[in-house]
DNA sequence: GCGGTATAGTTTCATTTGTAACCATCTTGA
DNA sequence: TCAAGATGGTTACAAATGAAACTATACCGC
């Protein structure tokens, strides 16, 4: 009795501050973010944010496989496909087929799509400059430096399990 | 023809750097940190990330209806109806009906509950302090900072648009 | 060349998640 | 006191997501 008691009051002075805890915040902050940014692209274009990577990785490397797009965006390769047959079927991206290895799609963006791209990038800008306001020039370099170790280090964690 | 091409070109000019851009940077990174949580959770107690946010704030907050779970936490108040349904059916929280007020839940940990909550939360920290050893002493506190003032910032956001 | 294996990508199906409608209870104000 | 909201919470349905199976092509060793 004493003892359940006790061992009640350990647990809570162990208590995690879940609004401390690292994952929690992080996990909080994200999706406080992405979902600001998804609605901006559903409502302006009818995107969905990973349709909008792969557009965004596709205007920076033309000519992907959706394998590319996979390794660059780790995103997964459902995803991927998914969202590459919506932009086609919008012809907003153009797929062929590799003349080398028939496997290989060959996506680049269409002049829609291009068109599409264009108009996004500033409000995708604006979006983070916002975000970025509330940062010392300092505490930016200070951020790119801690995301930058965080990933890595977060690689490790689901490496090492 | 020639402008079309110049078009293209000054799309490519503008192009964001996905892997720079800071939305972008963030959902990787929490997803990342988030799969391998999940993965931890799941397997040792098959508890999904919900489930053990809901855990922990009641560890925390002992009798807490679901409304000031849906406060605290910012999910979702279907994801804190469906996580208190599991646990209460898991006979890790106990439900009860507020006498004042029989619309409103009154939930704590069960003793199987705070046991649970007790096993995972050493878990939890390891996990928490891999991520944090990547960083210096003055990093930390630069990512305390920054997280903070990213949260408000992102709420701003929302609020706005 | 030919069987075995690996890779690219899609489809299928089960699970999760979110939105909206819903029911029960409480509060307010005529 | 009772009608008209407001609030707490669940249910029902639709959309997004993920894991695994599948198809098609390519590579590798013999």
């Amino acid at each position: 009795m004493a003892s359940e008691a006790t061992a009640r009051q350990k647990a809570l002075e162990d208590a995690i501050e879940l609004e401390h805890f690292l994952p929690y915040r992080l996990s909080r902050l994200t999706n406080t973010v992405s979902n600001a940014i998804a609605e901006l692209y559903r409502d302006s274009f009818g995107l969905s944010i990973p349709d909008w990577r792969v557009l965004a990785v596709l205007a920076r490397f033309p000519d992907s496989s959706a394998q590319d797009l996979v390794t660059r965006t780790r995103m997964d390769k459902v995803a991927v496909s998914r969202s590459v047959a919506r932009l086609v079927e919008r012809e907003l991206v153009n797929r062929s087929i590799d003349s080398n290895d028939r496997r290989l799609s060959r996506l680049s963006l269409s002049d829609g799509g291009v068109e599409v791209y264009r108009r996004i990038v500033p409000m995708a800008r604006d979006c983070e400059a916002r975000l970025l306001e509330s940062l010392s020039a300092k505490q930016r370099q200070a951020l790119d430096d801690v995301l930058m170790a965080l990933q890595a280090a977060a690689d490790e964690l689901t490496a090492t399990s």
